[in-house]
DNA sequence: GAGAATTCTGACCAATTGGTCAACAGACGT
DNA sequence: ACGTCTGTTGACCAATTGGTCAGAATTCTC
């Protein structure tokens, strides 16, 4: 046998079938258990238990644990960018925020999982992130945040801190994924009702425009 | 030596100072790493050594790390609940608000770890909190969504959802505690300047005083 | 300062955990 | 039908982890 068909080469080859389904198998379950215990609290067991794979097997596409954390952060870490990446610096200040929140919500709606495995890592000292936030997160806000106070010198929205806006708004739209729990034990079965998201929506939109509103 | 002159027992017997000192010691340093890896990613040799006390020694006081998770939780939690309490139906509903959005920015400042703490224990499922958010939690909460409603029926308010706002106002004063780490990760020095409080203040107020107002 | 209670510790243990490996089972092109 | 490469697994291992215990050291009480 080549020596060098291994989990670790086997990049470099083509990708079967089996591997596709399986990784990605393997990196839904990562997120299901990371984004409940963390990095240290997550087994392999664990994981590999809801794969519905034994232990060597997982390994074998992926040869430590915390090839598979990264695996996880890395594949959706791009998508919590997009968002802000879309604030539109020729549109309309209101309609642009509104737009913006609307997104995040979204997003915390059809991925709470992938939320808290980001509230897990950045309280946990953002190990992995840490150069994202640093580097292309921080060039980012840094650049939205510029254009927000391009806006209120035009006199197009109330003078706010952009930063502590920005904040303001990952803040209360991530809420919705990350303390889910907590929101259902407030609201009970109100939550399941179909008007608990478009309240939710209504009421950020709500504040956040009169709040920016000039 | 008397069987019931244990760790266990010791609570009905009084309290020593060298007692008082050490568990002081061992629910702080729980705290630390509690906060940071949750309860499974926390090992008690990890707590001991911040503790600096040997493992055996701590577990002379406390004789399961769960019975330190449960003692850090209990400590901490009630702190937690008061500012909301505090928020008075016979004042006025702007400085209600801003005093409500005050205390907890206070709160988050001077105790982060601790909104760590509930952030990771409410993100596991909550296995400890659960019979509070349920309990008490939400009674307080239905009893004070039911005081905002009033100032809205009064015509004091704009027409909100009372639920929708207490979350809002929770996620984004609890966000300067819980991700501090990515704050500091785009804001750089400027979160060691001393304006930098005073901003998040003056920010949060401002978007929700307009926010609400009539 | 003797005696008793409390506090502390090294040595130890069983269970869990991350990870390896040799060998077996299937898939697949020829 | 064959050989080869891919995929799978039980058995295993060393390190870590939660927790125990007998006894040593210290503190407290009289």
């Amino acid at each position: 046998m080549n020596p060098t068909n291994t989990a670790r080469a086997r990049q470099t080859r083509k990708r079967t079938r089996i591997q596709e389904v399986n990784e990605e198998r393997i990196l839904d379950a990562g997120l299901e258990v990371f984004s409940t215990y963390g990095f240290r609290g997550a087994t392999i067991d664990q994981i590999a238990a809801v794969a519905k794979m034994t232990k060597p097997n997982l390994l074998y596409y992926f040869r430590r644990k915390e090839d598979i954390y990264l695996a996880v952060l890395n594949r959706t870490h791009e998508t919590w960018l997009q968002p802000l990446e879309h604030l539109n610096p020729e549109g309309d200040p209101a309609s642009e925020i509104t737009a913006y929140i609307d997104r995040k919500l979204e997003l915390a709606r059809e991925s709470p999982k992938a939320s808290r495995l980001f509230a897990m890592e950045i309280i946990q000292g953002a190990p992995v992130l840490r150069p994202i936030l640093e580097g292309r997160l921080k060039t980012l806000v840094d650049e939205k945040a510029a254009v927000i106070r391009r806006w209120i010198a035009e006199g197009r929205m109330a003078p706010i801190d952009p930063y502590h806006l920005i904040f303001m708004i990952w803040a209360t739209t991530q809420h919705y994924a990350d303390f889910e729990i907590q929101i259902r034990a407030i609201l009970g079965e109100r939550m399941e009702r179909p008007e608990y998201l478009e309240t939710a929506k209504r009421t950020l939109d709500g504040v956040f425009l009169r709040g920016v509103g000039k």
